[in-house]
DNA sequence: CGCGTTTGACCGGCGC
DNA sequence: GCGCCGGTCAAACGCG
């Protein structure tokens, strides 16, 4: 998948965009899941997708996403944002499963749930997550698949404007539980 | 008490 | 216009 065309992923290489962006930091790693995207997946990834409008091929999983826009939360800042003249500005979300069987992976952030829906073709809800951090508004939505439950997919949504509030070895912690939990 | 979850209501978009 | 669907709100509740 290129990434290229998701500045919001790529842009300000220096201070680790991708951190921010991807909970599970380090350019390495994250490069390192794409390349095996179409062989042979690390163990914990299973796949690592961006989405913003693209027609999802797999109709498994992340089933027709309206554009939802501007995460701003009341309704006042609810409207679309698209404006006479504007194109619509995409909100890029990335997604990637997991093998898991627990639904919360912590990835050093701290979430706040604030609603779970049922997922038609799926007997699991989904659960949607707000960073709890003044004026950050990255969201996250975590489903299971029914098809396997054993995997778990999580899309972001938005990038974080601060640091991690968890100490950052806690990342170690997460790999751990990813190869501990995918040894089935 | 402060913060996070639960859960039904609500809301806007879309298809019929 | 109506009803479904996906997403969000918010009051109540739970927990340290």
């Amino acid at each position: 998948m290129d990434m290229e065309n998701y500045p919001i992923l790529l842009s300000s290489s220096s201070s680790s965009s991708l951190a921010t962006a991807i909970p599970f930091s380090s350019n390495m790693v994250t490069s390192h899941v794409i390349n095996h995207l179409h062989g042979n997946n690390p163990p914990g990834f299973l796949g690592l997708k961006s989405e913003m409008d693209t027609p999802l091929s797999s109709d498994d999983f992340t089933t027709t996403l309206p554009q939802i826009q501007s995460f701003g939360g009341p309704k006042n800042e609810m409207k679309l944002g698209i404006k006479k003249g504007e194109k619509k500005i995409r909100k890029p979300r990335y997604a990637f499963q997991t093998r898991s069987h627990v639904d919360i992976l912590d990835d050093g952030y701290r979430w706040r749930k604030y609603g779970q829906k049922a997922v038609k073709n799926n007997k699991f809800p989904r659960s949607y997550y707000r960073c709890t951090h003044q004026g950050c508004n990255v969201k996250k939505q975590v489903q299971r698949l029914s098809k396997d439950e054993g995997i778990v997919v999580t899309t972001y949504e938005g990038m974080h404007t601060h640091p991690i509030e968890k100490s950052t070895d806690n990342f170690e912690h997460i790999l751990n539980q990813m190869q501990i939990y995918s040894a089935f």
